[in-house]
RNA sequence: GCCUCUGUAGCUCAGUAGGUAGAGCAGGGGACUGAAAAUCCCCGUGUCGGUGGUUCGAUUCCGCCCGGAGGCA
């Protein structure tokens, strides 16, 4: 089994500045677990590392995306393979480091996505007809060709929905099924380490502290740059301090309330990533704001070490 | 000084032909298998500005007071 170290916790929860710390003291190199991090050009609103942050440790998996491509975790899933191959050869420990949890916890557990590739014609179609007939009429005919799949979902969870139906149509077999058919042994010994704050306000606060730093440096000509040299992909496009900022250059809305809107955001989805992570019961949690920096190092390093010499290989 | 409008949940505002009130956002909790920084679900008692009056009963009607916005002088 590789043995991996996963780092995992909300968006400016200190995430990037642990997994270089321990990667300088285990020789190990960083994989970015994060589906904005991907896209090269965008760098400031991504709270990508600077090669100073990144301090001589290689990066993987950053940067390496147009932001006129779209991605998906099947396409994450099949780089981070290749790339903890290469690490696995290297006898190089890999220090995953991210907050997209579906990212972080299909690959961790091997799940096979199969090769069903999405169909946006079909998904249009479907989207078409929700908005005609409404989310109800498309999750009943949900029902009829996947009843499994439906049981789980809320007919206005269109997304999902419409993901169920386009499978059926284009192989002709349930998702569900697929589902049950993709879960695989795991060549992964994983050491969970999660970021978090006992008091959330703390949180917060660094949130919208980080989001005027990356106003303070530049975000607004990153952004301006990118609508005039690139046409961003969806996928590009969604990201959070991008969207909103776009959106108000567009309506010549205003900037400092989009600015504001970013903060907003940003903590909504931290609070998501916290409820995504706090399911995962092997994660050890290391509490910010109960520890200095050197601590929060110090006691990480403690649970790498331990790791490190149990289990085989 | 006079006139008009206005004061309801942390914020923006509905509403009650008089029987103590509800949305969006925020906040909290949850879900999550090819868009995931996406998408979706659940959770709303607050001196209805204060005070007197009318009334069986007032947040709702009337008077006064206090706060806010605008207009006329």
């Amino acid at each position: 089994m590789q043995k991996v170290i996963a780092i995992v916790g909300p968006t400016a929860s200190g995430k990037t500045g642990l997994s270089v710390a321990i990667a300088k003291h285990f020789g190990g190199e960083v994989v970015s677990v994060d589906s904005m991090q991907i896209y090269r050009e965008m760098n400031i609103g991504t709270a990508k590392p600077s090669l100073a942050e990144r301090d001589g440790v290689p990066h993987h998996l950053m940067g390496h995306i147009s932001v006129e491509q779209t991605y998906n975790v099947a396409a994450y899933i099949q780089d981070a393979h290749h790339v903890l191959a290469d690490l696995r050869d290297r006898k190089c420990l890999p220090i995953l480091c991210g907050g997209t949890g579906l990212y972080m916890d299909h690959l961790l557990n091997e799940t096979d996505f199969f090769d069903i590739p999405q169909n946006d014609s079909v998904r249009k179609k479907y989207q078409i007809l929700a908005g005609q007939q409404g989310n109800d009429a498309l999750y009943r005919l949900l029902e009829e060709c996947d009843p499994v799949l439906a049981a789980k979902l809320h007919p206005n969870d269109s997304k999902r929905v419409i993901r169920g139906l386009e499978v059926f149509e284009v192989t002709g077999r349930r998702l569900s099924e697929f589902q049950k058919e993709s879960h695989r042994e795991s060549p992964f010994e994983v050491l969970w380490l999660g970021l978090n704050f006992r008091n959330r306000q703390a949180l917060y606060d660094r949130i919208n502290l980080r989001v005027d730093l990356m106003v303070e440096n530049g975000l607004l000509d990153e952004i301006r740059g990118l609508m005039r040299g690139y046409k961003l992909s969806s996928t590009a496009r969604a990201a959070i301090g991008y969207k909103e900022i776009i959106d108000a250059i567009e309506s010549n809305g205003s900037v400092d309330d989009a600015v504001e809107l970013v903060k907003q955001k940003s903590r909504n989805y931290a609070k998501r990533q916290l409820t995504w992570f706090g399911r995962n019961k092997n994660i050890q949690w290391l509490y910010r704001d109960e520890m200095s920096d050197e601590e929060l190092v110090e006691s990480a390093s403690a649970y790498v070490t331990d790791f490190l010499k149990g289990g085989n290989e």
